[in-house]
DNA sequence: AGTAAAATTTTAGTATTAGTTAAAATTGGT
DNA sequence: ACCAATTTTAACTAATACTAAAATTTTACT
């Protein structure tokens, strides 16, 4: 048997949590991961100091809360790409996450940002969206090639590798606030698609150096 | 006319700066950015606190004067590449960059590590390096293209940007810890040879692609 | 509606850090 | 041996993360 009064007091405690993240969020995207004190996340909340402590425990743990729900948020995005022509595919796929970010700017630049800084991208918990990318990138090399797109001279894992970080690499840029999210598609797209034009039929490259001086600097 | 005693004060006046210096990228280098604290700085210059304030100002300043130094020499060893052949050039521009970084590897992964911090990358001191390695890219890829190693198919601005984003991403992966040196030269490398693969003649293909099957995973 | 118990927040405090400063002690050059 | 530059001694302020225990709020039951 429960005991008392519980089902409410959980709601508005989670209420609470989801206010302070909200404070987290807003304040490491705008004023930097070193503007988040936990004093200024108690006062933006409308709580004290120790309520921060008692939800969430250490303040890399409020960090920790809102890693995760970047996680979360992208593991579901990262879905297998449908297309097999590669550069609708990579277009797709950038569409795809960028849609997700724009979603909420705010909240997943404060969570890469954190994430960096507390180190979380070496650890096991981001290993899965890790491996989870790189493997999508890689049956998106092998599919091209099955459909003729590629010419299968070089290994579809440095391809899938140097997708990957076309894309990595924008997006610390957008991250770290160098460049914004019209910048963060253009940049990751053309990374990919000179990539792709690495071992692509004549046909592809064609293609893909069309679509590519289309691209306005 | 000199005041009294100008020369010898001014040279043990530099000596103390260095063994800060020193301590300083030991310190960022072994425990990280966050381990740099003016105690434990001037603890482990055997001088005292205020001394340090004395020398360099604020805490950031000394962390400043790293990155200066590091400036300082990346643009000496940013010179303008010799080598005509896509390859080789990559080869030999990584093989100057990591001799460099591999003389006194505590210290350039601390100044990385302490300008990424202090935000230090999209200011003007930075600015000149910056442009400078695009420059040299683009450099390396019009002489390829003179030389027949390149089609022209492709803007060489974005292989130029290409190139250097791939040794900047490697680098990244360095200066985080999540790879040692050798493994920032075969990433760098690989993401080099790709992007001029996007690009090359049938003959430089050919090569490239013999070159990439070479590195091991 | 009132009340006792449980969950939760707050009050008030500790410990560490950065960054100063004034005056005394030390150092180095002539 | 003297003088000037420099460092140190010995304080201070202000900001940070975090914590134990008291006070408060909320719930469920009568």
């Amino acid at each position: 048997m429960a005991a008392k009064g519980q089902v409410t007091r959980q709601a508005n405690k989670e209420k609470r949590k989801e206010k302070i993240l909200t404070v987290a969020r807003n304040l490491i995207a705008q004023e930097g991961f070193d503007a988040l004190t936990v004093n200024k996340l108690a006062q933006g909340a409308g709580v004290t100091i120790p309520t921060v402590h008692n939800l969430f425990g250490k303040k890399n743990d409020v960090v920790l809360a809102l890693f995760q729900r970047l996680v979360d948020k992208v593991d579901d995005v990262l879905a297998e790409p449908e297309l097999v022509d590669p550069i609708q595919a990579s277009e797709a796929f950038l569409d795809n996450l960028l849609a997700l970010y724009s979603s909420d700017e705010a909240f997943y630049r404060a969570a890469f940002l954190g994430g960096e800084r507390l180190g979380l991208f070496e650890h096991e918990l981001n290993e899965g969206v890790f491996k989870k990318s790189i493997r999508v990138a890689e049956r998106l090399c092998e599919r091209a090639l099955e459909h003729g797109y590629l010419q299968g001279r070089l290994d579809s894992r440095w391809l899938a590798q140097q997708l990957f970080g076309s894309q990595r690499l924008a997006r610390q840029d957008w991250v770290s606030g160098y460049i914004d999210l019209a910048h963060y598609r253009q940049q990751a797209l053309i990374g990919m698609l000179i990539t792709f034009a690495a071992d692509a039929t004549p046909a592809l490259h064609e293609r893909i150096c069309d679509r590519v001086s289309q691209l306005a600097r």
